[in-house]
DNA sequence: ACATTGACCTGAGAGC
DNA sequence: TGCTCTCAGGTCAATG
């Protein structure tokens, strides 16, 4: 699932509940999901410490502590947050728990354990190292960027796209959305595209789909009706003109597509 | 340089 | 109900 979007709202969530709470103690039932890090210095940096800020770069999550670190999660396709009471049902393959004083625990969840966990003295630097493009919400991302971010591609749209070395946060969902509003099929080569094609992209991407994804919290039940996300089946319908969605696999994804009001 | 495939994991849903 | 098969929104490596 958690694609931009997705994290952002992760983001938030940690934001509105665990901000600024004693971390009074780690545990770490999946120590496999550790990268470059041991599950006793990840406790040695959380417990005692509190988590002071919060950022995003693409679909990473950072949780910035007191003491200067930042736990690094990254969600695979299954991961998620959740903050809940001891005693309640606690999520079935939490693989970190974080629990506070007033009895509460956060939850980064991941069941296929295609996610990880990492610690990092310095968010900027690990996205470099991971070799992450600029996240298309980040401040510097203008149109010029994306032209500079895409340029040289010889791949189709979709797969630029969703290039994390090319710009940071896109995944297979949120491709087809974009290129559904900016009316362009998936398998379109880069190099066949105009500078206006280009133009609308990116427009779309960050003036329409991202935010407004966010604002639904990324929950497709409540994306505007003119989405595509939420007709992403195999019976699908385009949300435009109410013909089949075309389902076919584009770079190794499937995609779904409006043969009609998409160009290729 | 790119597309494709399979691997990593685990479970949901379809079809029988 | 229960079994088997296919597929899944991420990434990586191997292959053509």
């Amino acid at each position: 699932m958690p694609e931009l979007p997705d994290v952002e709202v992760f983001r938030r969530y940690l934001e509105s509940t665990s901000l600024y709470q004693e971390i009074r103690r780690v545990e770490v039932p999946s120590p496999e999901l550790l990268e470059g890090t041991s599950a006793s210095r990840l406790k040695k940096s959380l417990q005692g410490s509190r988590f002071t800020d919060t950022r995003r770069h693409g679909k990473l999550l950072f949780g910035g502590l007191e003491n200067g670190d930042w736990l690094v999660l990254h969600f695979g396709m299954t991961g998620f947050l959740s903050y809940f009471k001891n005693g309640d049902s606690r999520p079935s393959h939490a693989r970190l728990l974080i629990r506070f004083p007033n009895g509460y625990a956060l939850a980064y969840d991941c069941q296929r354990k295609l996610g990880k966990i990492a610690l990092t003295e310095d968010p900027d630097r690990y996205a470099r190292r991971e070799q992450l493009g600029p996240d298309p919400l980040g401040g510097h991302f203008d149109l010029e960027a994306f032209r500079n971010a895409i340029k040289g591609s010889r791949a189709t749209i979709k797969s630029a796209l969703m290039d994390q070395k090319r710009m940071a946060g896109i995944g297979n969902i949120y491709s087809d959305e974009i290129l559904f509003q900016a009316g362009i099929r998936p398998d379109a080569k880069v190099g066949a595209l105009s500078d206006d094609d280009l133009r609308t992209v990116f427009d779309v991407m960050v003036e329409h789909v991202l935010p407004a994804a966010i604002q639904a919290r990324a929950r497709p039940d409540r994306f505007p009706s003119s989405f595509i996300i939420p007709h992403r089946r195999g019976d699908g319908l385009c949300p435009k003109c109410g013909r089949s969605l075309q389902k076919r696999k584009i770079s190794g994804r499937t995609s779904y597509f409006c043969t009609r009001d998409q160009r290729g």
